[in-house]
DNA sequence: TAAAAATACTCCATAGGTATTTTAT
DNA sequence: ATAAAATACCTATGGAGTATTTTTA
């Protein structure tokens, strides 16, 4: 059976028309090339190239062949994002509702690094105006949200507010003992807070019913490591 | 990046739904196919399949990626398609024309004789009218011809008319020094006639002017160690 | 208890790297 | 003489088989 890999490789091959050029493109050496190439020309029974010292150039039958090869590696990468799809389906989700500036404002750095400490939870934003923020919470539509400064139920300068952990004892009014205070210019509260979120909220995980993934276990891991790190 | 296998693997026990029966089917081992399966799960990030004791069934985002893969596999079997076309078109080719008895008269055991003898060589068969049979021949359509008993041509029981040799000496017409015997009942003169227009003919290659491909050697070889042994 | 999947252990093929040789300009 | 490809050699990874263990109906 054909070797996408080597498909990849006589594509870009015959793309920069030199082995030398397309390995250092493909973070692999040209024997590797070379020889990946001799392999499929052997299993194919026909030269896709024509060696010169100068390089490489595809034969005209090659030409043919490239072009499936093309077509087949893009339904390949297609079927790859919709795995990636699926997987992202099956991730442990943290979604926020927010007034605007989750992304631009002070927030941002907060997200990022929250991102990259989370790379397996699936972060969504909800985007709220001010007098419908909290109906998302209630409606457990999301897991937190980000109440900005001068919101009427926000005392401080902002506050995010979350679905109350059942661990922590059932079901409390949001804003009222969850409430965690953070302040653009200090991000870490933010981040601290979402990461608590992740690793005790009980609205975190796949609501579509699917088993609970095993990465679960792995980011309270992760976050203790992180803590004491 | 995805290996074909695996998704051919995974198509299969998905169809049986069982790893045992897919692997049968296969000529593969269960323990392979099992491994396969769990080394692609492992890369998608996902379950692809829910395990019992009776089996193993698809789940449902499983459909979703294999309706996607079996795409993915139908365009690779095209792929290899192409390229047998293509390594087809690279073999080298002996065509014969013949009046409408080769592969059903006493030719059949000749012929299924020397396509055994040279995979290599790509035979291809015109059938003509008898007052035409020469006419392919003279326009070097085809490397030569089988005229049957009865042929105004033909003095003997069957004959076969190849082109002239161009190592042999320039050209002869055909029909006048290069005619050989052939009857019915014993194919050998006919089988020996097709593997020497193979070995030494000049219309014998690829009509395309593409290089003439390495297995051009090994016929000649071939038929002579053959001739020996 | 039985049937199917998972796993531990093994062997071997092949991918990949380094260093060298070949080849054509 | 130079630049690119081919090749020889080595190591590590992964595929496949055998035999065994685990799991669940």
């Amino acid at each position: 059976m054909i070797d996408l890999s080597h498909l990849a490789y006589v594509l870009a091959a015959a793309e920069q028309r030199s082995f030398s050029r397309a390995a250092g493109g493909f973070q692999v050496k040209q024997s590797t090339l070379s020889r990946k190439v001799a392999r499929l020309e052997d299993q194919l029974g026909f030269r896709l190239f024509e060696r010169t010292t100068r390089g490489a150039r595809p034969t005209p039958r090659a030409r043919l062949f490239l072009a499936e090869a093309r077509e087949l590696l893009d339904r390949a990468g297609r079927l790859e994002q919709q795995a990636l799809a699926l997987r992202r389906a099956a991730m442990p989700r943290l979604s926020l509702g927010y007034v605007g500036d989750l992304f631009s404002g002070a927030g941002r750095q907060a997200v990022c690094d929250f991102l990259t400490l989370h790379p397996d939870v699936r972060l969504e934003g909800h985007e709220r105006r001010p007098e419908t923020l909290f109906a998302v919470l209630e409606a457990k539509y999301v897991d937190a949200v980000i109440a900005p400064e001068g919101h009427p139920d926000v005392r401080w300068s902002s506050q995010i507010f979350a679905q109350p952990s059942l661990e922590a004892g059932g079901y409390r009014p949001v804003g009222k003992g969850h409430a965690l205070y953070w302040s653009p210019g200090n991000t870490n509260p933010l981040l601290h807070s979402l990461r608590s979120i992740v690793a005790g909220g009980p609205a975190v995980g796949d609501r579509a019913g699917n088993p609970q993934p095993v990465q679960q276990k792995s980011i309270g891991s992760d976050i203790d490591s992180a803590g004491h790190g």
